[in-house]
RNA sequence: GGACGGGUGGGUGAGUGGUUAAAACCAACAGACUGUAAAUCUGUCGCCCCUUGCGGGCUACGGAGGUUCGAAUCCUCCCCCGUCCA
């Protein structure tokens, strides 16, 4: 068995999603997963100690591009890899690098051979191709790395969707024939994982997931999702995909969701997800709940006493009042994010464990209809 | 007692005759955030009106008068505050 391999434990009849075990080199996922992002090395405000022994997170993100730009992979290899570099003993997923093409596509061209960016920091000059990106994240050391991808933004037409797909689908040949050289000579494991593209159009996502079905990877990924396009279409792109996909491997969709949005994509067949909203909203003052989400800043909870989640017993919830947290947001108290980050993340964290939960059981589309039923907004 | 300086919307503080309901910042209130250029960004922020549009009415720059077509802006008196001299 290939050092990151993938189990599937259980299966829902009704809708196909599946309860696995993700091997890697830095242990084992359970999978549907929620990765959190650490994009420069660091969940933002949350500690090794706080992942690992608290909210028992077992993959998390970093990025080729921003760890690139500073502090440099050489730096990072130098200093024994990324693990070692942030203190992280468990599996670490890397973006290429593509996001960037469209989060930052005023500092960029795209070529045939790959993207140019000009620095954020300084304007300097970086060039990412699909192998040098396999070779940036391999000295990173991560478990799963992703290919180049350029990732569209919406709306976008047909012709160039088309043409980024097209791109997208020679980059992984690129990458991949790159990354089999590179694992002849290796005697640690890192998967690469390949990015179907195709915009809102059905028709290119499915072609993309044909074409890249040949490269034989070891998990596959959904790009090109939360760009701006309606949440019906980010669903249609994944139940156009996803079928296609080999029922033996992990797929990954790629920057979703919302809380909400989780159990859908699950539903349809995804395995994995990572997503910056626990994170960024937590430090914004957005608060994810078992009964809907809570904007901390409002005047209501200036004298609220109750935890922020009644049915959480995250290390916030069970010490501080909502009325304090307010307080700390209001004070621009760095305590605040710290706490507010450390709940988003286990809300997440516990849907995905409720999630998976009802799918062994067998009772995932129970769960998927009362999941429905949560309102938006916390009481 | 005298000489200067100053009193502007919740706060700090611009503005020195009209396009000023009054800059900017803060506070307050509300919204956004989806493979992180984000501890970020946006909107509202005197009151009342058809929620109709850069719409209408009223009130407002210490107080009271006055000059002027028009005043937060100029004049007079008064009341406060600060600094300095006696």
């Amino acid at each position: 068995m290939p050092q990151t391999a993938f189990e599937i434990v259980a299966e829902c009849p009704a809708t196909g999603a599946r309860a696995g075990l993700l091997h890697t080199p830095h242990g084992v996922i359970e999978t549907p997963v929620f990765m959190p992002v650490g994009t420069q090395g660091t969940v933002k405000g949350l500690t090794e100690r706080d992942l690992a022994a608290e909210l028992d997170v077992r993959i998390l993100l970093a990025n080729t591009y921003h760890l690139y730009v500073r502090p440099g992979p050489e730096l990072i290899r130098g200093l024994g890899g990324l693990h070692r570099f942030m203190s992280w003993d468990r599996a670490i997923l890397t973006d290429s690098g593509g996001f960037q093409v469209f989060s930052l596509s005023g500092l960029r061209r795209i070529t045939e051979e790959g993207v140019v960016f000009q620095s954020h920091l300084n304007g300097d000059l970086h060039t990412f191709t699909p192998e040098s990106t396999v070779d940036t994240q391999l000295a990173l050391g991560s478990d799963i790395m992703m290919v180049l991808d350029e990732c569209p933004e919406y709306p976008v037409s047909r012709e160039y969707a088309r043409q980024a797909m097209e791109r997208t689908v020679r980059w992984a040949g690129a990458a991949f024939r790159h990354y089999r050289t590179r694992m002849a000579g290796m005697s640690t494991r890192h998967a690469l994982f390949p990015i179907v593209q195709g915009s809102v159009y059905p028709e290119l996502r499915r072609e993309c997931a044909g074409r890249l079905l040949e490269l034989e990877a070891e998990g596959y990924a959904i790009g090109g999702l939360s760009v701006g396009e309606p949440r019906a279409e980010s669903m249609a792109a994944v139940e156009a995909v996803a079928p296609l996909l080999p029922r033996e491997r992990p797929r990954y969709a790629m920057g979703v969701g919302m809380p909400e949005e989780l159990a859908e994509y699950v539903a349809r067949g995804v395995d994995m997800m990572d997503c910056v909203l626990p994170t960024r909203n937590a430090r914004n003052g957005c608060l994810f709940t078992s009964t809907g989400r809570v904007i901390i800043k409002q005047a209501r909870y200036r004298d609220d006493p109750r935890p922020l989640d009644e049915g959480c017993d995250c290390y916030t919830c069970t010490r501080y009042s909502r009325a304090y947290l307010r307080h700390l947001f209001m004070s621009r108290e760095m305590l605040y994010s710290v706490l507010a980050t450390r709940h988003n993340v286990k809300h997440y964290l516990d849907r995905m464990r409720d999630i998976r939960h009802a799918i062994v059981l067998g009772v995932l589309p129970e769960h998927l209809r009362a999941v429905r039923s949560i309102p938006a907004e916390a009481g």
